[in-house]
DNA sequence: GTTTATTAAATTGCACACAATTTAATTGCG
DNA sequence: CGCAATTAAATTGTGTGCAATTTAATAAAC
């Protein structure tokens, strides 16, 4: 016999609320810290991949997102208008675009540098808790994502 | 002596972004079972609440829902020129708006009772695995808004 | 080799999130 | 009472997310 509805549909019973206003809280946290770089968060997302690894393609991009084209293109020529990437269509095959970040974007490396300890400390938790934390909650996406 | 920043800022490390990636992949897996109700995954969300617990004034809502009149307003008029609640101006203090289920609203709770099996499906995980899961999220959106 | 299918971005339209401001109503204080 | 301070929603403006469509380019099929 499953669980009652009532207790199932119950909000702080679901996980999925859980996500979804940690995330917001987390946005929260990042805000003051990504304003001094004049990034949004998702922004600073896409640098991230980009510090990691420069010259993708916007799908590729998309790809370790899990953000598609009517997302990023806006927030790409935003991070253009800023200086800090640059769009290039490939002249082997025109379809594609080429994101690169400019001496600009990767100064903004260093700046960066101090934030994850700045998430660290208000998270008020262990690195190992957070680890342990991260690797499950990317179980659970691999599963959703399946 | 800190982890390097080179380490810390990689994407895969990041808690940050696998709650932000688990979340929006949550909220796709909802969105054809809430397509079915006509309801939108914020939506759902103030509908669990009323659900539990109705008659609320707006801000009550957001403070359950850690979203603010800006986010709320909107919805719930969507919500209301869908038919499931009502926006009523409190006669005591006219300040106040309360949020009252319709029949239609009452109604739907009872097509949304196998959503969360759905969900737990989906998730690939078992019940006390998730409990887990949601109670040390929630531990860590506490840290994050104090 | 022309048509068809596929692919990659961009565009469009809708619904959040949220900071900042505005409007309106109530409370507090002298 | 009179007025400043506070409170509750609503409004405004910017930036996502994403489904659906469009545009343009390349690949595949006959």
């Amino acid at each position: 016999m499953p669980t009652k509805p009532n207790v199932m549909l119950q909000l702080d019973n679901q996980l999925c609320f859980a996500l979804y206003s940690t995330s917001l809280a987390m946005t929260k946290v990042y805000k003051p810290l990504l304003a001094e770089l004049g990034l949004t968060y998702p922004q600073y997302l896409a640098m991230l991949v980009l510090w990691e690894r420069d010259g993708l393609m916007v799908s590729e991009l998309g790809d370790k997102l899990y953000l598609d084209s009517g997302t990023l293109t806006p927030l790409l020529k935003r991070l253009e208008a800023s200086g800090h990437i640059s769009r290039i269509r490939d002249v082997e095959d025109e379809r594609r675009v080429y994101i690169t970040l400019t001496s600009s974007g990767r100064k903004l490396k260093t700046r960066a540098a101090k934030i994850p300890g700045c998430i660290l400390s208000a998270s008020q938790c262990s690195v190992p808790e957070l680890m342990n934390l991260t690797s499950q909650v990317q179980a659970l996406r691999k599963n959703l994502v399946a």
